[in-house]
DNA sequence: AAATGGCACTCTTGTGCTCTGAGTGCTAAT
DNA sequence: ATTAGCACTCAGAGCACAAGAGTGCCATTT
């Protein structure tokens, strides 16, 4: 049942001939014809050698036709052997490359590159783009400092990497006095400063075992915290940018499944789940209607492409739109950007 | 033509009719005709009559038909009599209140709270909810540090109110020591901790008259953020929850609308302008239709009201829906979210 | 044996027509 | 002032019909 023994049954002529109706079927959402694939200068073949051919297609459940007087349409099949095998995907002219480059650079935050680059995938292929926020293995502390609000909350700021501040209130046990929380930060800070945060996290932990009691309250608020950072890293998130143009698709007009994209959008984790495959494969990924898992994906599909900050996978961005979409043109898109976003945030 | 002089134009039975009227469309969605009005308990009079009086309705542009052979459907102006003069609200049993309330206060920190207001309002009434991030008229310094990332890019992180962490990282045009920006940040926080922002910001101006310029590169510095943090408060947002539920309508089938209104919502900006309105007139405020003044939201209305953060009016929230929808419910449960959202917040 | 022309068949789509039911507006009667 | 009665309008459903698109299959050609 592997796409490749259904390209095995397939002679060179039927791969020509499917590769030219999904082509055609592509370009214009209609149902395609023997004759009008006849008439395909590609092809110099009767309509009705076309129609056989057809059917053998359709027989391999590449394809499908709605009804009896209509043309053949891909199946999901169908699409899955077309890009794995068939695609030609046509590069972005280094012209094209360097405009990208230039509209992407202008920003200099890492959010602002972010949300540029999930709203130019967006922009380019008139459908929904997506972009992970970036998210690395080292977290590496660069400062911290405890402010007091009340008697038992405690005020934690912490800047790692770059000039990433995440900031949280804890509750402690007991009052602590605001010299205790001065000297607890520059221990802290002398001690760990561009250390790992996970081997922070260690280390604090094997000395807590040792020292006396006194210390372990300031140990454990420093534990608790580091925690919360971890687990909000893993909670992480993405922008998205166009999900509107998505409505535009004739594909989309059943508000009923519209509003079941939208709701997965919104409650993110199936998109996260799909976006985590393509981190995973460590490649380009294309997804493909129901393909995902998803239903609410279906009559969907979902391109992405990690991208790395020197040579390390941090996230991975991609388009979402109907299955129906020009594959040629968006994958190496999706590729190229993936590639520039890399390198902007390497360079930053 | 404003709305009461049409109301002089109706008598008791003119009012109580078209009253009846409006509460039946917004409940079934259908054309009311004259036979089902006349059927109604509240009413005790023919069809023949009801449609004379429906013709009075129909010239002083309250009500339409959709064509010759339909029933007669509120007009905007219609909708605006009922609910400024007709519409009977039915106030939340005091169980519903604490139901929300218990609701509401399980969640401590500002931005869960207004998360979870959004989601209520949305949820109770299966249309969106929206709720501004409360922005408070003083900003209260709390504490200021620096933090050196390269040669010529520093840090800053401000501490303001009581537990908001703001940063943005500023480029200065020489290269600051470390312990210049310690001084600096030590000098910051003892002369101007709690106090005002707008103040701190006229009192460095004043300053940096006097002092020599080697202070005042750092007074720019400090006068650059204080900028950026004030702007960023101009630059205010909302959260809005529930926007799907808007699909389920009738009325939002159209595509083209709908894509319009949700282009509208990611834009935020004529979203925050309606809610402005409603923030300036510090009350309850129904927009129904096109009266706001933005296309986007024909055939929607918008109720909203401001709330309070001790006396304060510090935001606003409400809900969209489409314009048939169910005031007399709505407008008490708005009300009582605000109420709710002040008291909770203030108590924080 | 592969490719093709021809033809019968199927099914969608669009059009025109009629019929029905709902609802109105007007007039005459109460 | 209210109402009953009636003629009129209009949307929507149902139906028949024609046109067109496309197929599948068979017989014929190469």
């Amino acid at each position: 049942m592997s796409t490749d023994s259904t390209l095995s049954n397939l002679n060179e002529r039927s791969q020509q001939l499917f590769k030219v109706l999904v082509e055609q079927y592509i370009s214009d959402g209609q149902p395609v014809a023997s004759k009008s694939l006849s008439n395909d200068e590609q092809i110099n073949l009767s309509p009705a050698t076309v129609r056989n051919v057809m059917a053998d297609l359709e027989d391999l459940g590449l394809i499908i036709s709605p009804h009896t007087s209509a043309g053949r349409v891909p199946t999901a099949r169908g699409y899955r052997l077309f890009v794995d095998n068939l695609v030609t995907v046509k590069p972005l002219r280094g012209q094209a490359v360097d405009k990208l480059r230039s509209e992407l650079g202008i920003d200099d935050s890492q959010e602002a590159l972010i949300t540029k680059a999930s709203s130019m995938l967006s922009g380019m292929t008139k459908m929904a783009g997506v972009v992970t926020i970036p998210r690395r293995e080292a977290v590496i502390l660069r400062h911290i400092e405890f402010l007091q609000l009340t008697s038992n909350r405690i005020l934690v700021i912490l800047v790692v990497n770059e000039e990433e501040v995440q900031n949280r209130v804890i509750h402690t046990e007991r009052a602590f006095t605001e010299s205790e929380l001065i000297q607890t930060a520059n221990y802290l800070n002398q001690e760990f400063m561009g250390k790992d945060l996970s081997l922070i996290r260690q280390s604090v932990l094997d000395s807590m075992k040792q020292e006396r009691d006194d210390m372990q309250h300031i140990m454990k608020m420093a534990i608790q915290m580091t925690d919360n950072v971890v687990s909000d890293q893993n909670d992480d998130d993405f922008i998205m940018a166009g999900q509107t143009n998505l409505m535009d698709y004739a594909e989309m007009a059943n508000m009923e499944k519209l509003r079941q994209l939208f709701d997965a959008f919104n409650a993110k984790r199936d998109v996260l789940h799909v976006l985590d495959k393509s981190i995973q494969a460590e490649g380009m990924q294309v997804f493909i209607g129901e393909e995902s898992g998803y239903s609410a994906f279906d009559g969907c599909s979902v391109i992405t492409s990690p991208y790395k900050v020197s040579d390390e996978v941090v996230g991975v961005l991609g388009v979402i739109g109907p299955t129906r979409m020009a594959y040629d043109k968006v994958i190496p898109l999706v590729d190229v950007t993936a590639k520039l976003l890399g390198s902007l945030l390497s360079s930053e």
